[in-house]
DNA sequence: TGATAAACGGAGGGTGCCTCCGTATATTAC
DNA sequence: GTAATATACGGAGGCACCCTCCGTTTATCA
């Protein structure tokens, strides 16, 4: 028997996906009611399950992040054949909303406080993110549809600081969103 | 026996006291271990007699949020006599620091989002405080201590952006009030 | 198809949340 | 001073969550 390279058994795989998904909709919330014996419920597995793939809140919410931002990626990529070049910005931007409500979400509910593994984990992440949607930001100064002087940093800084400064409540995203597209207007070359 | 006339226990006056100082000990921290339990513990008094006081973590925010906020004010008042002016405007500033570590804390660890109520009192407090360490600014402008385009918004509203863009941590305040005594340099008229 | 490494689930011990109520005491009236 | 009573106290108790541990189940591999 050789450990290293037995293939992970299906249900393994399968169960972590779904804790994965059920965090995401458990906990992003933030709502009351959340807790970890939730997101397993959620998931339809035991709470053993649950503590065996994710020993600690930083090992659950970077699995949630991760994920999220590899999609946001993809996301960023697929979206380069699309045209009006800005309409794909806005799909994405509206996208990464999504991402900022999780994030906080997980953070608040999880009352964590960023390690310096979860840090380099983000700066990594991070950078490559802003690299896939660079690619949209630049074609789209390209094709003359945005102001030239737009820089990526501009969009997510923005984007983040809008996200960050709203206090979470009903309201949060569609107030977000707003402001959102108000900056991506201004974007817009004249 | 008229209810209304009745003066307040001593005992119940001094419980609620102890209370509010413990939950800044405890809570503002925001550290593991901190639970309204650990609260009544450290005030020395049965749970009860915590949730008979407060009885709604709001509540209990509230309480020690406008205490400090109440100090800060005396203080302000109290460092108008100081000279130079541009001292005591520093030692309130590293008070408000305080504050702003305090408050942070309180809604982290209680996981509370400000109500509407909340926000009220916020409001309040913070033109009261404003209008006292307004004077002091004031009053540094007048006798050519610091620039004169240097307003109270500017001095708050950068210890509030540094205080909360900091993650928190065990380097939190040394690394704000760095920053902080930074930009008070950069006040000071030239 | 059997052996076994790997994964599963949930019981259980510890803690926190909040309520409820019997007990204790500060205040008031006389 | 003392009795009456409004007021406050403390903590037991019921419930949920946290996390660990281990007996049971199952997917993989020979």
């Amino acid at each position: 028997m050789e450990s290293a390279g037995r293939k992970p058994r299906s249900d393994a795989t399968r169960n972590r996906e779904r804790l994965i998904e059920a965090a995401k909709t458990v906990l992003a919330g933030g709502g009351p009611g959340a807790s970890l014996e939730a997101v397993a419920r959620e998931a339809d597995v035991g709470i053993g399950t649950l503590y065996r793939h994710f020993p600690t809140r930083e090992a659950l919410f970077q699995a949630v992040y991760r994920r999220e931002v590899e999609q946001l990626i993809e996301l960023a990529n697929a979206l380069e054949v699309q045209s009006p070049v800005l309409e794909a910005l806005r799909n994405w931007v509206h996208a990464l909303v999504d991402l900022v409500e999780t994030k906080r979400g997980l953070l608040g509910t999880l009352s964590l406080v960023p390690t310096e593994g979860s840090k380099a984990m983000y700066a990594e992440l991070s950078g490559r993110m802003q690299e896939a949607v660079g690619r949209l930001v630049t074609q789209a100064v390209k094709t003359g549809e945005i102001r030239s002087d737009i820089t990526v940093d501009d969009l997510l800084s923005t984007v983040y600081a809008v996200g960050y400064a709203r206090a979470p409540g009903p309201e949060w995203k569609a107030h977000v969103l707003r402001l959102v597209d108000i900056f991506l207007d201004g974007m817009k070359a004249t």
